[in-house]
Formats: structure tokens, sequence, C-alpha cells
DNA sequence: CAAATATAGTGGCATATACCTGTAAATTCC
DNA sequence: GGAATTTACAGGTATATGCCACTATATTTG
């Protein structure tokens, strides 16, 4: 589950060990140089430190600034369909919710019709700092279109957003019940 | 730093608050369908799910895979090496290899030059474990593939591998000064 | 050569994430 | 209508990740 990132190659030179094992190498070539999780979690990983030095956050993360997005955006929505929203395991989004509510930037209150759920709000506090970062978001978003250039960040949005989504996983759980 | 998951239109129209706040939606249409960060992040949750589950790890989480698999293709790199090449946190990797020294596929052994430094090393068990899992692996990146078509699968790669890449951070960083 | 600066790693702290278990509530089935 | 099944959430456990502070070591500077 790894592929072939560029940089390596002069840590492989410098350390003088490409010629011990070739198999390996080789093995590597054919294999690891296709691993799609592996590579959209380090991209992942590049751009979470990038845009949260670039939006100049110091009391939340970027991830907390999109929690509060998405909650604004979905308008109350229960836990259930936030973390769906967010592709996230629904107790993970319970955990990450809890020092947002203990700032007092979200609350739960109960749905109205199913005593099961609770819905996620925006209190006065998390509207005010969500609006408060959009011009600082803005800006990390701008310099990654300026380094990717506008048509491929499109492309590469329209692509992510298929794998996130209900499809892709049914389509990936069907495409391993027909190789049986 | 949140776009708009087509997924969540059913939400949207379900919970019958559309039209309450028209200045929001608006806002997120031109806003927040174009955010990166987030977009790669749910990527990035949803295929760690459905490797994991294809994969059918049960004591090795797909990163720790992906960690033992680039471990052996850099041959004893030092955790400075291994941590560029995974684009993490120096820190963040010293605590990730924690449980796989302490479960023995790993061991750090010291640098021959340098004192500060540490090389990591797969142990027998570790690498008898990764070549356990080139298989399993296997499957589960054709499933990726045959969801997303070759070609599209491919060009994925190349963009995600220049996002990760130093350049990209280098140029992501003068895009900053630019507009300064 | 000694002081200043940079580097590699360690541990702490806090958020991020997912699987698991259990409970209460809702829905489905007979 | 009651039993069986499913659903929403809470809490626990463990890995994942990044910033921070500090120490030891290496490199650079004057």
């Amino acid at each position: 589950m790894d592929g072939l990132p560029e940089r390596d190659a002069s840590s492989v030179a410098r350390s003088g060990k490409v010629g011990n094992d070739r198999k390996m190498e080789k093995l590597e070539d054919s294999i690891w140089a296709h691993c799609s999780s592996s590579s959209v979690r380090r991209a992942s990983r590049q751009l979470g430190q990038l845009y949260d030095d670039a939006m100049g956050l110091t009391d939340l993360r970027g991830t907390q600034f999109s929690l509060l997005t998405q909650i604004g955006y979905l308008q109350e929505p229960t836990q259930k369909e936030l973390a769906r929203a967010m592709v996230m395991d629904l107790s993970a989004l319970g955990h990450t919710l809890k020092p947002l509510i203990r700032d007092d930037l979200v609350e739960l209150v109960p749905d109205e019709n199913d005593r099961r759920a609770k819905r996620v709000r925006l209190t006065a506090t998390g509207s005010a700092k969500q609006a408060e970062l959009v011009a600082n978001w803005r800006e990390a978003q701008r310099r990654f279109d300026a380094v990717l250039g506008a048509e491929r960040s499109a492309e590469l949005r329209r692509t992510l957003s298929f794998i996130a989504s209900e499809d892709f996983a049914k389509a990936y759980e069907a495409a391993g019940k027909t190789a049986d």
C-alpha cells in the first residue's frame, strides 16, 4: 500500500543500498506504484498541514473548521447525517464534536420526532467563529488553485467527490463480490 | 473548508430547511464547493475504510501495512527519511512506530555516522507479515481500479503524487508570499 | 576554536479516526 | 400486539496525527 514518491529517489540513492535487494525494488515498481489509498492519505497529510498554516489557525484545527462549516450548511443535522456528510464513522464524529461542544461552538439538541437522535447546532459563538475564518480559507484555497491550476483542481475535486460518495462505496463492494 | 458532497442533497431536501437561509446556501455554492483539503480528507477516510475491509486486516491497520512497506522499500531509512517519505510529522511517525516496535515488526538501530539518528528496520517477523499481505492489497487495489477505471486512476495518482511532493509545498508557500 | 544555529529524536498534550460493545428507541415481521 | 430486528448514540480502546518543548548532536559562523 505504498507508491514511489518522487522524493524517495534521493534517499535511496544516498543510502547506497539500491543494489542490495533487486527483488524488493522490482516488486515496488510493479505493485506499490499503484496504491491509491496511501496516495490519497499522503496528499491529505500535506494539505492538512499547508492549509492549517495558510489559514493561520491558532485555536481551531482545519478539520474543526470544516466541521463547523458543514454543520452550518446542513442546518441542524442529526449526528448520523453529519457523520455521513463528513464520510466519518458516527462514533468518531461524536468524539470529534466533544471539544467543540466543550468550547461552546456547537451544541446538541434532541430531535423532535425521534428520541434516539440528537441534532447538531452551531451556537452564536460557533457561527461567528466560522464566519470569521472564511477569508482565511479563501486565501488557503487560492494558493492551492494557483499551484495546481484551475482546471486540474476542478477535475481533482470531481474525482475525489466520486470516491467519497456512497455510489463509489457500493460499486467497490460490488466489485469484491463479482470477483468471488 | 467544505464542499457540497452529492450525498448531502437528500439530507437538505429531507430536512425541509432549504428556504430558511438563502444566504448560507449561496455562500456554500460559491465557496465551499471548492475546498480541496477537506475533499481529499473525505476521500481518504472512505478509502481507508474500504481498503482495510477489502484487505481483511485483523491485527494490522492499513496505515501500518503502508509503513512496513515503505520501510522495506527504503532499506533502513532514518526516522527522518521515513517521515519525509510518508509526508508525516517526525514526532507523529515516532508515535506511530511504537506499536510496531512493541509487536516486534520493526526495530530501531543507531546510525553509524550520526549519533542523533536512528534507522528503522523491518524484523524478520515484520518482513513476513508485510509479504503475507501483498495479495490482500492487490485485491483491494484491483477493486479501486475496477470502479474508477485504469486511466482515471493513473491520472489521480499523478495529481496526488504532485500534491504530496515537496515541490508542491514549496510552490504553495511561494504563492502565499507573492500575494503579500 | 568557541559561540551560534540547525538538526534528529523523544515525550507530552490534544485532536482525529475507527472498531467494538451496550443501551434505548424505532421499525419490521408474524 | 408482541417478538425480532434495525437504528442512533454513548463510551471505551487503540492507532493516527501534529504542534510544542526539550535534549543531545552536528554544522555553521565569526
